[in-house]
DNA sequence: GCAGCATTAATCAAGTTTGACTAGGTGCCT
DNA sequence: AGGCACCTAGTCAAACTTGATTAATGCTGC
């Protein structure tokens, strides 16, 4: 699973309602083209796939105000605001190490209870201690490590990454337990989408040395 | 770009000559399904992709020895090598976060000579250095990171993810420089292919636990 | 000697992703 | 007044991925 789906429901919600470019701007604006698959195409799909699914309820509208086809806006609805939260925690907890599902979970982490967001990442870091072993065990042939020669690299990689991994987590968990950032019913909440009228001041300009997607 | 490529040329190259199951079996033993998309229909399909598009030559076989359907065998063309390496290459030297590409190329980086490797792997690290650079300069508001909110955590993390990244590559590379591993042209090669007649020591039973994908 | 099951090998439909392309409108320069 | 560049909004075909399913054969117990 991709974080395509997660990213355009977390954008259509926090505007209520929105089309698809508005969608395509805002994850611009998070950065979203540089660490996921977020392509017009993407958006339009997964847009047109959840209004199906009956996730979002889309809306006919008429011609653009401001050039371009006429747009469809869309609305989150009770099922998909479910599947939304669901999709959240899910990618929260999971280590499928694919860093894209956990920086989008990042960005809307906040729409959950601080106290729940710190059970969710605890259990994340179980989680990835559990692979650590699983991987290890699994791959370690009977006559010692070295016999894998510079397959085990691979192994040594993995693993790596899960402690890099879980040592991050363990850090960010430490920052939002000692107060860090606002989370749902704390307050009034950090809002990041541009206004109708707001311009980008990240709008892609061209792309940055070292994209090698 | 996914990893299945480099994987299917690279297993189809270890035998000089592979059918489609034998890849799927290898890139088990090898670990592959836990750690990229090497699902059966993608390795099928890879393998008629490649055929159609001169980078793999297919015989037309005669039935099974062993049951199943008739099988077709395909062999690496000259071609198909040139691909071979230059996806090999490309993967050793990019950065682009997807920790299966980078697996994928480790399997295989015996085919390339000691010195090369190295050479790669340097720009590997430079390519993250500069990576890096671009996300912090990109990312960073006028009026200090702290305005992003828990936003900074997904950038947060990318850098993390970018720094320890480079850090283990500087480790391979110290591992190889002291002479670790068999390089091309130094003799008898490492093999990590599955004989005809022998079985799978790691043949997949169930899954293993956090396969969250 | 054959019913039932496992193994081998591959295909297929449905869903997803990609990147190029379309097409209308606005503003600016000359 | 013409033309050109750019922005807005979205579509499309081609490629890729996924997981289930099919099809042929061998083995095993009764």
């Amino acid at each position: 699973m991709s974080a395509i789906r997660l990213l355009v429901l977390g954008a259509v919600r926090q505007h209520g309602r929105a089309h698809g470019y508005q969608v395509r701007n805002d994850l611009e604006y998070w950065g979203a083209h540089e660490w996921s698959n977020a392509k017009p195409g993407s958006i339009y799909h997964a847009l047109k796939q959840m209004a199906k699914q009956g996730l979002l309820h889309a809306h006919e509208i008429a011609p653009s105000t401001a050039g371009g086809p006429p747009r469809t806006e869309y609305e989150v609805t009770e099922k998909g605001t479910e599947e939304y939260l669901t999709l959240l925690r899910g990618s929260l907890t999971a280590y499928d190490q694919r860093p894209d599902v956990l920086s989008a979970a990042l960005g809307f982490m906040v729409d959950l209870d601080r106290e729940e967001v710190l059970e969710l990442l605890e259990e994340r870091v179980l989680a990835i201690e559990e692979w650590r072993k699983a991987v290890t065990e699994y791959y370690t042939p009977e006559d010692g490590p070295e016999q894998l020669g510079h397959i085990g690299e691979i192994m040594n990689f993995w693993v790596t990454s899960a402690d890099t991994g879980a040592q991050w987590t363990r850090g960010l968990i430490e920052r939002i337990r000692s107060g860090a950032y606002v989370f749902s019913g704390e307050g009034n909440p950090f809002v990041g989408v541009l206004a109708d009228d707001e311009e980008n001041p990240y709008a892609t300009g061209e792309s940055h040395p070292g994209d090698a997607r």
